[in-house]
DNA sequence: CCTCAATCCTGACCGAGATCAGTCACGGGT
DNA sequence: ACCCGTGACTGATCTCGGTCAGGATTGAGG
C-alpha cells in the first residue's frame, strides 16, 4: 500500500487533476514508522502534524478520569490520523499503534499551502473528514444503544467493510490483530462481555474470531443480525467534476 | 444575532482578511425560517444544502432501526447544521427545529465557488467541522462511560459554555427550551431516569433545571461533579495569520 | 367550567451487563 | 523443567438504570 491509497480514496470524491495528484504526493512523501504499543499522539499535547496510515493498525482512544478508555475509532491503511487535533491545535484524544505502523507524515505549513495551491483537495480533504466523523458518529451511537452482541456484529462487519475498500478484506473474513481488550474499550464493554459474546456469535454460526483472523461463518445473516448499514461507507464515485 | 455570528466564530480561528468576510457575507445572505417540530432534513435524503443557524434551537438525531432515537447534536445560533449531509451528499441524520428557527442558507456550488475564491475560508470551515466533530465525540464518549448523573451535568455545563459563546448564557444559568424526553435522547436515558438525575442534581444544590431555565446553583462545584473539561470548546484567537 | 393532551414526577420491579474471583493454555526466559 | 506474564475463558453476584403503571400539574380549547 502506498500513497496512492489515499488519492485513491480523496479520487473516489473529487476528480483530482494532474496537478492536485502531484501536491497530494508532495505532501505525503516524508514517511515514518511507530512501532506497535508505543504511543505515537498523547492527549492534552498541542502538535503540528498528522499523518496518513500507509501499513498496519492504530487506534485513538479517550483517557477518561476514572482511569477507562474508550477507543474512538481504529485506523487502517489510507485512513487519516490526527487530522482534528493539527486543525484544533490541540489534540483531544492519544493514539496508539496496534501494530508496527508505517505511516507517512504532513505538516501544517504544508497542508495550508496545499489548500492554497490546490483548493479542490481541501473539499476532498473536508469530505474525508465528514466521513470519518459520519464513521465515529454511527460506531459511538451504537454504544449504550444496541445491545452488546449486535455491537459487536456491527463492528465486526464494519471493520471488514473498511478493509474490503483498500483490499485487505472479503466478504470470507480478514486479518485483525486486535485483542479481546481492544474489542472491549472499543465498544464499552469489559473484557469479559467481549468474551462471551464472541462465544455467542461463534456458537450462532454468525462470525468467528480466533488466532487473529476474523472469518464470516454466514456473512447474510450477520448483516441482518447486526443491522448493518453500509451506505456511510460508500461512495458511488467522484460527485464533484 | 446576524450572520456575523459565522463570521466572529470563523475569525476566532483564521484571520479572514476583508475579501474573505465578503465572500462569507454573500455566501449566507439567503434566509430561511422554520416552525418548531416539523423536521427539515431527513435521514437517508439526498440534499444539497446547508444552514447555519441564526436564532432558535434544533437538534440532529438518528433514528435506530427499533424505533429510539439519538440526539447527536444541538444545534444553536452560529453553529453549522447538515454540513457533513452536504458533503457526503446524503443525510445520515434527521434535523428537527425545537423552537422556532431561522437559518441562513448555504447552497453546495456556492461553496464550492467560496472555496476557490477564499482558501482560507475552507481552512476556517475545515476547523469549524473538526471543532464540532471534537464536540459529537466528547458529548457521545461520555454516554455509556460516565453514570447517568455525571453525564447530565456534563451536557448542561458543555450547553452553557457554548451558549456563553454566542452572548446567551453566563455563569449563573441559561434559558433552555428543551424537555426533559430531549435531554433523555441526547443522553441515552429514559425521561424517568432523566426526571430522577435532575431531581439528584437540585437537591445536591449543584444545578436546577425549571421551567424552560438552567441556574447554576454552585457552578465551581459542578464543574468538579461533571470533570468538566471545557478546552476543547475554546480558542484562545486567531492560530493562523 | 370541564375536558384533553403535554409534561413532569414517583415507586416497584427486573434485567443486561459490570465486577469479582478464579482456571486454563501458551510462549519466552533462565 | 520451572517460573511467570499474557490472553482466553467461565460462573456467581451485584447494581445501575430501564420498564411498567400509575398520579399530579399545567395550559389550551370548547
Amino acid at each position: 500500500m502506498d500513497s496512492t491509497a489515499v488519492a485513491r480514496k480523496l479520487g473516489a470524491f473529487v476528480a483530482l487533476s494532474d496537478a492536485d495528484r502531484c501536491i497530494l504526493t508532495g505532501l505525503v512523501k516524508r514517511r515514518r514508522s511507530f512501532e506497535a504499543g508505543r504511543d505515537l499522539v498523547l492527549q492534552g499535547q498541542s502538535d503540528h502534524v498528522a499523518y496518513i496510515v500507509v501499513s498496519g493498525w492504530a487506534c485513538s482512544y479517550k483517557l477518561l478520569p476514572d482511569g477507562q478508555r474508550q477507543i474512538v475509532d481504529f485506523q487502517i491503511p489510507g485512513d487519516f490520523l490526527g487530522l482534528r487535533s493539527l486543525m484544533l491545535h490541540l489534540s483531544d484524544h492519544s493514539v496508539e499503534p496496534i501494530t508496527d505502523l508505517l505511516v507517512s507524515e504532513i505538516r501544517y505549513p504544508d497542508l495550508l499551502d496545499a489548500f492554497r495551491q490546490a483548493p479542490r483537495l481541501a473539499t476532498g480533504i473536508l469530505w474525508a473528514a465528514s466521513r470519518d466523523e459520519a464513521m465515529v458518529v454511527e460506531h459511538l451511537v451504537g454504544i449504550g444503544r444496541r445491545e452488546a452482541s449486535v455491537r459487536m456484529a456491527h463492528f465486526l462487519l464494519e471493520t471488514g467493510a473498511r478493509l474490503s475498500l483498500v483490499s485487505n478484506g472479503t466478504r470470507d473474513g480478514y486479518a485483525c490483530p486486535l485483542t479481546q481488550y481492544h474489542l472491549a474499550d472499543a465498544l464499552g464493554l469489559s473484557s469479559v462481555h467481549v468474551n462471551r459474546v464472541l462465544r455467542l456469535l461463534r456458537e450462532e454460526g454468525l462470525v468467528t474470531f480466533r488466532d487473529g483472523f476474523v472469518t464470516f461463518d454466514d456473512y447474510d445473516r450477520l448483516v441482518e443480525y447486526a443491522e448493518f448499514e453500509r451506505a456511510y461507507l460508500d461512495q458511488d464515485g467522484p460527485l464533484l467534476t
